[in-house]
DNA sequence: ATTTCCGTGGAAATATAATTCCGCTAATAT
DNA sequence: ATATTAGCGGAATTATATTTCCACGGAAAT
């Protein structure tokens, strides 16, 4: 008696049919009630089917949580490296930049927020999410990176940048309400800040500059020696 | 046979050092691998007694967290609404207050990186973390208002001023780097940003009055106009 | 001294999540 | 039709964390 060679059409459909309510139920579970707080008996109820069946798609956590990894990417469809260069296409006036780059992220993160407070939330407790999270990072800074790149900022106003553009402080800025519009704008303007031409320096690289050499330039004594003088010129 | 009246006054003192020993070895455990990683039996065997012990020290969850949450708010000395007029005292202009608000907040954040980070990880799933965190955000608050108290300042941009100052935007920013003093120059630059007085409104201020109102005040069409228009003047 | 009291901790009991076993059934090939 | 294959899932098993029990021994009172 030797194996007969199965081809499996039907069969086949309905066994991917499970796989994806799998896929779909820990989804919804990890968006309702977090990551690591989901188990694979969770996730089995939810779905209608045996815990076992669970295991026979996913033998271990990392495969499952890979699988959906898989999914919200796609569907959070986050800025990548490759992609950067081209969402700025055309785009020269380095105002118009700062804004393409905020209306991009904000619209990212507003549309992804759940998600990434989960992954946030758990990236200690899961390697994937961590790789997950880094991974959104990577996208964002390629994508500050390019919306500055004729500007050759010093290091350290270009990192400040990369922070204030993070989920964090996007997170945080959220308490301040308004509609899409103040927000994208109010941000806008606090990078606009860093960094104008190099002559003229923008507010926030002058003052940065300031800080960082050992001794105030013009308006010693003043605290914010650049603002002020902006403010009042 | 009734009861004897037990005074217990050499017995009081090594029960009193079990105590201390199981506080001592669970804050140690949560820095080490975090509050809700840290079991009740580690805290047994790294105080080197019998779990029981422990339970009979603290019946719960609850009041070891609760005992070891009042060790370490005293450790970390946060800022708390009561005193927060008192760091102010005798300080007057606009630019002392807020480099004072800086240097305070800095430090305390820095002092306190290691267990904020751990509380806030699982403060969604402790409550006590959640009610730490909550306590500090509100001593944060209240420094903050009284820093600017004298300033009227619209509620969005105090709002804005609260999310610049939490705890997430600081972890954000430490990736800039520098010392102590770029630091807190940095930040007391970005904050000094919002709101001066009313009649020639600080920069932010001006820029959220222009984002947040519905039409552009004077050069429409760029998309930073207080800034643009207080650099080139 | 001796009786009473109580903190201690090893061990057992309990709870819950993770994983595997195995018989059942439906799909497939001949 | 019938033998064969493979997905399925209830139930059993294992693993781990939580909680309780209780005998022991040293401290405190008389």
């Amino acid at each position: 008696m030797d194996r007969r060679s199965y081809r499996m059409t039907r069969r086949a459909r309905t066994q991917d049919d499970t796989r994806q309510r799998i896929i779909h139920a820990t989804m919804q579970l990890h968006d309702e009630q977090g990551v690591a707080a989901t188990s694979f008996v969770d996730v089995a109820k939810r779905a209608g089917i045996g815990a076992a069946t669970v295991y026979r798609h996913f033998p271990t956590v990392d495969s499952l949580v890979m699988a959906c990894g898989a999914h919200v990417w796609k569907e959070m469809d986050p800025p990548v490296p490759a992609r950067a260069a081209a969402m700025f296409e055309g785009i020269d006036k380095r105002e118009d930049r700062l804004r393409r780059l905020v209306e991009e992220l904000d619209s990212f993160y507003r549309r992804s927020s759940l998600r990434l407070a989960r992954a946030s939330a758990d990236r200690h407790l899961v390697r994937q999410l961590d790789e997950f999270m880094g991974a959104v990072e990577q996208g964002v800074e390629a994508l500050v990176r390019e919306a500055v790149k004729d500007q050759a900022l010093p290091n350290p106003v270009f990192q400040l940048l990369i922070a204030l553009t993070d989920f964090p402080v996007w997170t945080s800025m959220q308490r301040i309400g308004g509609d899409e519009r103040e927000r994208q704008g109010l941000l806008a303007g606090l990078l606009g800040i860093g960094g104008d031409e190099r002559e003229r320096q923008g507010l926030l690289a002058g003052l940065l500059g300031w800080v960082v050499s050992d001794e105030p330039k013009q308006s010693r004594g003043s605290l914010q020696p650049v603002i002020g003088q902006a403010a009042q010129r």
